[in-house]
DNA sequence: CGGTTGGTGCTAGAATTTTAGCAGGTGCTG
DNA sequence: CAGCACCTGCTAAAATTCTAGCACCAACCG
């Protein structure tokens, strides 16, 4: 799959495939509801068609009807798009984004989190020896 | 401005947005340079007088010729960044994004670095009390 | 059985995006 | 001054994206 696929995607294609990913998996309903400036319903679907011809989604049957799922695996996905913007908001910087990240959001961290990241700092710091 | 402008854009406003925040501020000739499937340069610029006049950047004058730069600040549009990648990926968990950057991009992380963001966790530790 | 509900596939056409080309301006240089 | 290099603004039209509507199928229910 070509790199960073969600690049070359059309902007409701992005926002589907952001749906997708968000859930894990998805009805064409489901999808239509979250939407913004709601398409019609068979407009999605015919989006769902494209993004499975291009590759990036697949679909399970169930209960009669299908639910679409993400193809590429959600820990690469994450990584991909993490690196993406760490490139284009933080010069490269994984710590920057990471700064970022406490600093925006400190309140929601829970102290098990908190301590949780302690952890895996330090442990980061012995490998880096 | 409308939140997540970003959501907004079509592929190549996106391309050439993402260009802008990395490198900050860039001549239409820099950006034709970077973009992927390279378009004519008179592609790139109606895209930039589409995106001043949809209000995501705007010139400044260098030497005769224009400097586009981002409208909206560095710092905002990180936080906007990180607040959808971490919404899409990470089911809103600041921690799960801040644990996915540690492990995967440990290599790259300086031990002062390390330190630094350390003393992040301490302090938010300590804040949250 | 016949109607209703809720799903799918496909396609034509509207709407938007994306593009190249042309016209024109400015400074430089021979 | 003429020619060149390099920039801008604008616009028409190609290309892609996006959409709604139609045809059809299966399950359910009176």
């Amino acid at each position: 799959m070509r790199r960073n696929a969600h690049l070359n995607l059309s902007r409701r294609e992005r926002q589907i495939m952001d749906i997708l990913f968000r859930r894990g998996r998805a009805t064409a309903a489901e999808i239509h509801a979250e939407l913004p400036e709601r398409p019609s319903y068979s407009a999605v679907r015919a989006h769902l068609r494209i993004l499975e011809q291009k590759g990036h989604a697949r679909h399970e049957r169930e209960d009669l009807r299908y639910v679409y799922l993400p193809r590429q695996r959600p820990e690469r996905a994450r990584r991909s798009a993490l690196r993406h913007l760490v490139d284009t908001f933080f010069g490269g910087s994984a710590a920057g984004a990471v700064a970022a990240l406490l600093d925006g959001e400190s309140a929601k961290l829970a102290p098990e989190e908190l301590d949780r990241l302690a952890k895996m700092i330090e442990k980061a710091k012995t490998e880096g020896d």
